[in-house]
This record gives structure tokens, C-alpha cells and sequence, in this order.
RNA sequence: GGAAGCUUAGCUCAGUUGGGAGAGCGUCUGCCUUACAAGCAGAGGGUCAGGGGUUCGAAUCCCUUUGCUCCCACCA
């Protein structure tokens, strides 16, 4: 194969995913083998592809590819979610940009307009995700709203309905006034705001005094039903215990209650009561038995109720009441002050809280079992400090509101009957028979089901089940086969939207986890820390960067970047040093494939030293790659084979058995270089797989798989010699040394230069081949005696010398040497401090005291050598 | 207000049961050497945030101070 001389993506990826896709390779059926299953945390139906689903995809197709090399019968689940919120926020901007106004449609007409958009957008994700090389078996691509999932979510709903878990009732609720809709806690954010504390003088009735109220929206007094103090406070003990005051503006009497729940020290000291519009307003409302009543339509504007500021929104409202307040004279003053404001996760629009009728499921009996799974480590958490977090949510959990007054979900199944009242059931015909048991006279026409939909998570809890039907069908083969599943790679932001969820279905429907594993990655920042965000419009478009520097080089920026739990900080570089790496890869290949080889040929001595050498760094770097992987160490995983591939494969093995220019290599060498580098792609596949499979293709064999993706990963089947490493290393350092004195002295590598060594049990004398070859040696000899015409060093405890024609440097060589001892004495010192100490070497470990020894012997020949090597130069 | 995590080289971060401070990038120097300048060779750079304690020995364990991050709560 005739190889350009820089890697090239561009055609290449587009090439191999067509292939693996033709021969069907990502697909998974049900076998006799182990399963390795995945299912993807389903992006929003309508997304588009950022940062972050970059670094949690290209995380869970390196753990998919390698289940797969090992064997296991690998499933990685794509989907997506209807994200009913989002999504109908889009389709309602999408009509009105078209003219045409939510409320005008019917709820069946919207949907189709809902539907259409999603055929035309929907999954544009997923194409997305085959660029990055995600391994997903496409064949299995499941939609939280399609037709089993959404008979699942049903027959859930009934399911808990029946065993009493779910109830309807009147509950102050985060209210939507953008989408409309009530929200569950979670979907509350809340911020510092600028905002201003307004002092509101309340008119004591039969008096002309005032008591002046401290509050941040002023705009409630609408709703006002009670002004309440604290009954300690002395500046309210003199009022009568009937006592009233007027509303301001509205004029509504009101009466003064007493209540320790108000603090002495927040503004006056009086706060007043508007149980429809703040939670604990309507906790003393309960308590009192006072009126709530609600001033806001659905969308945050005034309502008719008290017949002021009709129509006019809350925060509009706001302004007008602060200058009718102030013109009243009944505005003592206003303060700047910055408190907290829950905002929509999904509109961003400030919360308001509100009475409403909503679903309820009850949590309590469902957190049970799911807390107990993650804090004995049945599910465990990588990496550990979230299972603080969630136990603190699980302990403290509170009832899950499900109901959404939106039209795309799943519609509630509860079904009311003309005379009040209602029936829940799976289908229309059976909450008939239902209702027929109430009263026998009830037609189809006479139900009327209720128009709220279910919260979206409410069906991604289901989605380890779901995705195999396992739901309606929990006793199909592949439920039973794939569940549970083994990894999850997701961010900790929805540990309690979907996590911990999942953890309570898997235990309520199938008696047991949902996954093994949950990996959490961070959040991707940009170089400077900050979030990635349309807004400051610092986030790339990842598709943007996949066709700059290739699916792999984005792959690994990100495995380079990440570490479990921790925020990614994004920098472009990484990139670049990704595709750079493919680069490397590439050239090595195109050195090793120019090569010609000739049979009759021996192999050198250097050869094989590199390759007794080189058996065993395979070992080791396999081993260590198992290692930190089974830890969920991705990124130190990878870095591994990095370093192994460009440092100890192309710096040194390649160097160490190329053959000399355009002579020939001999057959063995050769043979044994190909099987490396068949192994190195094999090993990085999982975090490569366009480039590892494009030279493999080239490497291949026919009895070999058809493809990278099933070939199988390379094992380490005995434990690396430790002794042949460590010897290599003392070859190393004289190469290195040689390398410096060249350049120290300007002696280009061309030039060859000697060798000479006083002999001992240190010298590598094994590996002598390949120092000579390294170093560009002309000779390598063991002398007597230390020579003085020469640049010396000393590894470990053998001196070498390298002759230098010519006078050398006596000053700078004896500055040197004298250095070197002076630093040798230091360290003496400190071995000899250390065991001198009567309770080290009692109390250490054999084997500290031992090394320390040995650093002992050490420095004390080197120091000796030193003395040597100045008393000859001088 | 409460909890958790973090603080190691200029930057981003590793550092697994306490026993010689590491990597990548960047920087500096020299090389367009015939696989790769998207490269090669070499070098410099750290009081492991500060203080105290335990220990023969602490980046690592305990206490404390400072700074940062994040989660929970939501006093108008």
C-alpha cells in the first residue's frame, strides 16, 4: 500500500463506519455469550450535538469497543427523548414564527405539527453520533414517546395508581408561567437576583397609624389575606388581638395574626400573608384557615379576580404598583436587595409558585430499596463522593409531582365521569368497564380523560427497562438477557431527575438494579473555566472540529482531558495533539510497511535485544492498561498507551531495529515488529477506531476477523520480567548521556564516536548492541582506567568515558564532576541520616531499610568514582 | 444557613495500603537526520495553599486557617 505522507481523516472515517455498518458489527442479539450492555443516556429529540455529548459519547464507545474485543456480547442502546417541555416550547416558537398561536389549535392538531417536526429534526443527534464513531446498535434505536415505551409508561402509571402510589390533589406547585405548566422541585434553579425590598404601609383600621410590611413584590398585595408578626415582637404588643389593617391600594381589610415563624429581625418584623403565592404563606394559610386566593392567570399576567391591574404582567405589574404605591403615599421606601429566585430549567423564566391540581407520586416506599443499593455499593459510583449527594436527596425526598399541563408526553391515563369522579386505567375500553362498575349508564362519550401529560422523566426512569420492552413484557428474552445493564456514563446534574429514578424502577418493576456502574463525567468548560454556553458563544460545534482534526483526535482531546467527576477544561490544542497522535501512528506505519525484507538475511544482535527488550514493556503497559480500566481510569488508560505507543515504540523500539538506509530488514525482526504493532492497534482501537482500523485493514491476515472492532484486545499472559526492564533502563540512560555529551560538545549524530567503560556488575553488557547502534559507537570497550581526554558519566555504578579528540574543557568538566559530587554528598547525607536512626531501621519495612542500603551503596561508589575521575583530571 | 469536594511545575491534571515529587501541553537550546517539523534530541521548572499534630518517616492520615468549586435549603 502506498501511504501519503500525513494522515488524512477525511475520507477514511466515513469509509470504515459505512463498513462496520454494512457487516452489521454493532449489532447485538441474545447468545450464549456474556453481555456487555449500555444504554445511552437519549439526548432530546430536537438537540443538537455539544461538548458534552462528545465527552460522554466517546467515554461509553471506548468502554462498548472494548467489551466487544473482549468477547462480550456487546449492546450499546441509542435513543432519544421527547423532552416534552423543550420540545413543545420549540414546535409553539416554530408555529407562532408561522402565524400561528398555540390556542388556537386543537390538541390533535398541534401534536401533528409536534410529530412532523420531530420526523424532520428528530435524530439528527444520532446521525451526529455516527461521526464521533459511536458503536451503538442502530437497529435498536428506541424513542421515549414511541409506541412501547409509551404503553410502558401507561401500564406504570396504572401499576403505581392501583398499589396507591400516585394521588391527585391541591398543592402549591412551581408554576411555568412561560410553558405553562408545573414543574417538579428539580426543575427549579435557583439564582442571586438584583431585586428591591419595598416597605408598604398597612393602615391600621380605627387608626391612623400604619404598620410597614417589608417585601420583595409588592405586586401580591392582590392576594393578600392576613398580615402576620411575630408574637414576641414588643413593637406590635399594643395592637388589639382582633386588630385588622387595609390592604394599600386594594383597600381589603385584613386581620393581624401572630405567629413565631416570623423573624424579629427581617425588615419590620411584619410580613404579609398571600397563601396562593408563596410556600410558606400558604403553610400559615393551612394553619390560620385563611382565604388563598389567586391573582395570576397561567401565563404570569394579572387576572379579574380583585378587578385591579386586569391583564397586566407580574413584573410590569410590579412597576406600575411601586409608582401608584408611592403617588398613595403608602411606600415608606425602597431598598436594593439581592435574594433568591427560582427560575425554569428548561424556559428560564422566574417560577411562581402556585395552587394547582397535579399528580402526585409518593416516594417514600420507592427510595428505599434504591438508596440501600447504592450505599452498600450493589450500584456502584465512580467516582465515590456522589453517593454522599444522593443519599442526602434520598433521605430527604419528597413527593414527585408528574403532571405537566403541556400536550406532548404521555397523557395521563385517569379518565373523569360525568357525575365527578374518575376511573385510571391501561385503555379507554377498560376505564369503561371501570366506570360501567360505578354506574352502569356511563357511555364512551360520558368519560372525559384528563388533559395533562406526564413529566418526561417519568418515562426516561423506565429506559433500561424500557429499551427491551421489558415493561409490558417482562419476561421477554432480551429483558431477561440484557438486565441488568452493566455501565452508565452520564453527568451528575441529573443524578435526581434520572439517576436515582432508575435506580427506584429498576428495584420497583424488575426486583432488582438497573446497572452495575455509574461513571460520572464532568461538565465541559472552555480554557478559562467557563461553561459552555450559547450565549457567551464559546462553545465549538463539535462537528465543526471532527472535520478539522478527524472523529479520533476529538476522541482524544476528550479522553485526555477527563478524569471521573471532574469538569473538563476544553482547549482546542487537545485537538491538535489528537490528530497529531493519528499522525504518529500513521508515519509508523508507513515506516515499518517501506521496509523490504529479505529471508536470508540474519537477524542483527541488535534486533533481538530490542525485541527481548520490547516483549516486555507489551506486558507491562497491557497490564497497566487493565489496571487503571477496570478502576474506570479512562484517561490514565489511554495516556498509557500514548506514551507507549510514541515514546517506547516509534522513540525507541523503531529506532533501535530500523535497518540502516535502504538496506533490507531480516524476516524475524520484521515479523515480530508487525505483531507489536497489530497489538498496539488492538489496544487503542477502543479510543481510535477510525485510524486503528484503516492500518489494520492494511496489516490484517485472512484468518483474521473482518474487522478491528471484533478483533479481540491483547492480553498480558504472564507478568512482565521486572529484571529485563530495569536492565533496559541502565541502556537507556547511557544513550541519553551519550546523546547530551553530543550535544554538549556539538558532535553531530552522524559522527561516530567510542565508548569506554570500567566493567561491573551494572554495565548492560546484554544490550550492548543496541547502545552501539543508539549511539552511533564506533568501538565500545572496557578499559582499566579512568581516562582523563575524555567526557565522563557514570550510570548507576558504572563509569564510562567517551574519548574526545582534541583537548577537552578541563574547568567545565571538573565544575561538572564537582557539582555532581556535591549533589552525591547531599543526598549521602541524607540516606546515611536516615539509617543511622536506630527506630527506621527497627520499625520500617525489611524492604525500605534495604533500598535505603542500597541508595547507600549507590552514591558511595559513584562519590568514589567522581573522586577518581577529578584527581585524574587534574 | 447546612453538607461535600478541591488547593501539587507557567497551564490542565495524575499521584492507588504513608517509604526516592510525575505526565501532557507550554517554555528554553540544538536539529528541515531519508517514517513523521503534525517531527527528533536535550534542558530548565515545584516550601505538594498556610499552620499545627500523629509517625522512624507525611503530597498522602488527623486538626485548623485561607481561597475556589459544587450540591441541598429558600426569611418575606
Amino acid at each position: 500500500m502506498q501511504l501519503a505522507d500525513k494522515y488524512s481523516s477525511e475520507n477514511i472515517e466515513q469509509k470504515w463506519y459505512d463498513f462496520w455498518m454494512e457487516n452489521n458489527l454493532f449489532h447485538s442479539e441474545p447468545d450464549a455469550r456474556e453481555p456487555y450492555c449500555i444504554v445511552i443516556p437519549p439526548p432530546n429529540v430536537t438537540g443538537m450535538l455539544h461538548m458534552g455529548h462528545m465527552l460522554n459519547n466517546t467515554l461509553q464507545d471506548v468502554l462498548v469497543r472494548r467489551a466487544r474485543m473482549q468477547g462480550k456480547n456487546a449492546c450499546w442502546v441509542p435513543g432519544t427523548d421527547h423532552a416534552s417541555i423543550a420540545t413543545e416550547a420549540k414546535v409553539v416558537a416554530k408555529l407562532k414564527a408561522e402565524g400561528i398561536d398555540k390556542s388556537t389549535l386543537t390538541r390533535e392538531e398541534f401534536l401533528k405539527h409536534a410529530w412532523e417536526w420531530k420526523e424532520k429534526h428528530g435524530g439528527i443527534i444520532l446521525q451526529q453520533l455516527r461521526k464521533l464513531g459511536a458503536s451503538c446498535d442502530w437497529d435498536r434505536t428506541c424513542f421515549t414517546m414511541d409506541e412501547p415505551r409509551t404503553a410502558g409508561v401507561i401500564k406504570v402509571f396504572v401499576d403505581l395508581f392501583r398499589k396507591g402510589r400516585i394521588y391527585r390533589g391541591v398543592r402549591m406547585v412551581n408554576w411555568d408561567p412561560s410553558a405553562k405548566t408545573a414543574l417538579s422541585d428539580e426543575e427549579v434553579i435557583y439564582k442571586e437576583s438584583q431585586g428591591k425590598l419595598y416597605y408598604l404601609r398597612y393602615k391600621i383600621e380605627g387608626s391612623d397609624e400604619y404598620i410597614v410590611v417589608a417585601t420583595t413584590r409588592p405586586e401580591t398585595i392582590l392576594g393578600d389575606t392576613a398580615l402576620c408578626v411575630n408574637p414576641n415582637d414588643e413593637r406590635y404588643k399594643h395592637l388589639a388581638e382582633d386588630a385588622r389593617v387595609i390592604v394599600p391600594l386594594v383597600g381589603r381589610s385584613i386581620p393581624v395574626i401572630r405567629d413565631e415563624y416570623v423573624d424579629l429581625e427581617f425588615g419590620t418584623g411584619a410580613l404579609k400573608v398571600t397563601p396562593a403565592h408563596d410556600v410558606n404563606d400558604y403553610m400559615l394559610g393551612e394553619k390560620f384557615g385563611l382565604e388563598a386566593i389567586d391573582i395570576f392567570n397561567d401565563d404570569g399576567t394579572i387576572n379579574d379576580k380583585v378587578g385591579m391591574y386586569v391583564g397586566v404582567d407580574r413584573f410590569e405589574c410590579r412597576k406600575v404598583i411601586e409608582g401608584d404605591l408611592t403617588a398613595a403615599g403608602l411606600m415608606e421606601k425602597v431598598e436594593p436587595y439581592t435574594n433568591n429566585v427560582g427560575y425554569s430549567e428548561r424556559t428560564g423564566v422566574a417560577i411562581e409558585p402556585k395552587l394547582s391540581m397535579q399528580w402526585f407520586l409518593s416516594m417514600e416506599e420507592l427510595a428505599k430499596p434504591a438508596t440501600k443499593a447504592v450505599m452498600e455499593d450493589i450500584i456502584k459510583f465512580v467516582p465515590t463522593k456522589y453517593k454522599n449527594t444522593y443519599r442526602h436527596w434520598m433521605e430527604n425526598i419528597k413527593d414527585w409531582c408528574i403532571s405537566r399541563q403541556l400536550w406532548w408526553g404521555q397523557r395521563i391515563p385517569a379518565y373523569y365521569l360525568p357525575k365527578g369522579g374518575y376511573v385510571v386505567a391501561e385503555t379507554a375500553e377498560e376505564a369503561l368497564r371501570l366506570a360501567q362498575e360505578k354506574d352502569s349508564t356511563i357511555t364512551m362519550s360520558d368519560l372525559r380523560q384528563d388533559e395533562d401529560v406526564l413529566d418526561t422523566w417519568f418515562s426516561s426512569w423506565l429506559w433500561p427497562i424500557s429499551v427491551f420492552d421489558g415493561i409490558r413484557y417482562p419476561n421477554n428474552p432480551e429483558i431477561e438477557y440484557y438486565y441488568p445493564t452493566n455501565d452508565l456514563v452520564t453527568g451528575p446534574d441529573i443524578i435526581f431527575f434520572w439517576i436515582a429514578r432508575m435506580i427506584m424502577a429498576g428495584y420497583e418493576w424488575r426486583n432488582e438494579k438497573p446497572f452495575a456502574n455509574v461513571y460520572f463525567t464532568g461538565i465541559v468548560r472552555d480554557k478559562l473555566g467557563r461553561k459552555m454556553s450559547k450565549q457567551l458563544g464559546n462553545s465549538p460545534d463539535p462537528l465543526d472540529l471532527i472535520a478539522k482534526y478527524g472523529a479520533d483526535g476529538m476522541r482524544v482531546a476528550m479522553l485526555m482531558s477527563t478524569s471521573a467527576g471532574n469538569d473538563v477544561m476544553f482547549d482546542e490544542a487537545l485537538c491538535e495533539q489528537g490528530r497529531n497522535f493519528c499522525n504518529k501512528i500513521w508515519n509508523a506505519y508507513r515506516l515499518v510497511n517501506m521496509w523490504e525484507v529479505d529471508n536470508a538475511i540474519a537477524q542483527p544482535d541488535y534486533a533481538k535485544e530490542a525485541i527481548k527488550w520490547f516483549d516486555e514493556v507489551m506486558l507491562e503497559r497491557i497490564e497497566r492498561v487493565h489496571h487503571n480500566m477496570a478502576q474506570y481510569r479512562i484517561s490514565e488508560a489511554f495516556t498509557e498507551l500514548y506514551r507507549l505507543f510514541w515514546d517506547d515504540f516509534s522513540g525507541w523500539y523503531l529506532e533501535m531495529v530500523k535497518p540502516a538506509y535502504q538496506c533490507p530488514i531480516d524476516s524475524a525482526t520484521i515479523a515480530r515488529t508487525k505483531h507489536y504493532f497489530d497489538e498496539l492497534l488492538r489496544l487503542l482501537h477502543p479510543f481510535m477506531p477510525f485510524v486503528t482500523e484503516e492500518i489494520w485493514q492494511d496489516l490484517r491476515s485472512e484468518n483474521d476477523p473482518i474487522s478491528i472492532c471484533i478483533a479481540s484486545e491483547p492480553k498480558a499472559e504472564r507478568k512482565a520480567d521486572e529484571g529485563i526492564l530495569s536492565r533496559f533502563s541502565l541502556a537507556e540512560e547511557v544513550i541519553t548521556a551519550i546523546r547530551n555529551i553530543r550535544k554538549q560538545k556539538n558532535i553531530a549524530q552522524k559522527e561516530a564516536v567510542s565508548l569506554h567503560y570500567i566493567a561491573d556488575e551494572n554495565y548492560p553488557a546484554e544490550y550492548e548492541a543496541v547502545i552501539r547502534k543508539m549511539g552511533n559507537l564506533k568501538e565500545v570497550e572496557a578499559v582499566a582506567e579512568k581516562e582523563a581526554a575524555a567526557s565522563a558519566f557514570i550510570v548507576k555504578t558504572t563509569q564510562y568515558f567517551v574519548p574526545m579528540e582534541g583537548a577537552i574543557d578541563k574547568e567545565a568538566e571538573l565544575k561538572k564532576l564537582t557539582a555532581d559530587l556535591e549533589y552525591l554528598e547531599g543526598f549521602l547525607a541524607s540516606v546515611m541520616k536516615k539509617l543511622s536512626n536506630e527506630r527506621f531501621v527497627s520499625s520500617a519495612p525489611e524492604k525500605v531499610v534495604a533500598n535505603e542500603r542500597a541508595k547507600q551503596a549507590d552514591a558511595e561508589a559513584k562519590i568514589a568514582a567522581l573522586k577518581e575521575q577529578i584527581k585524574a583530571l587534574k
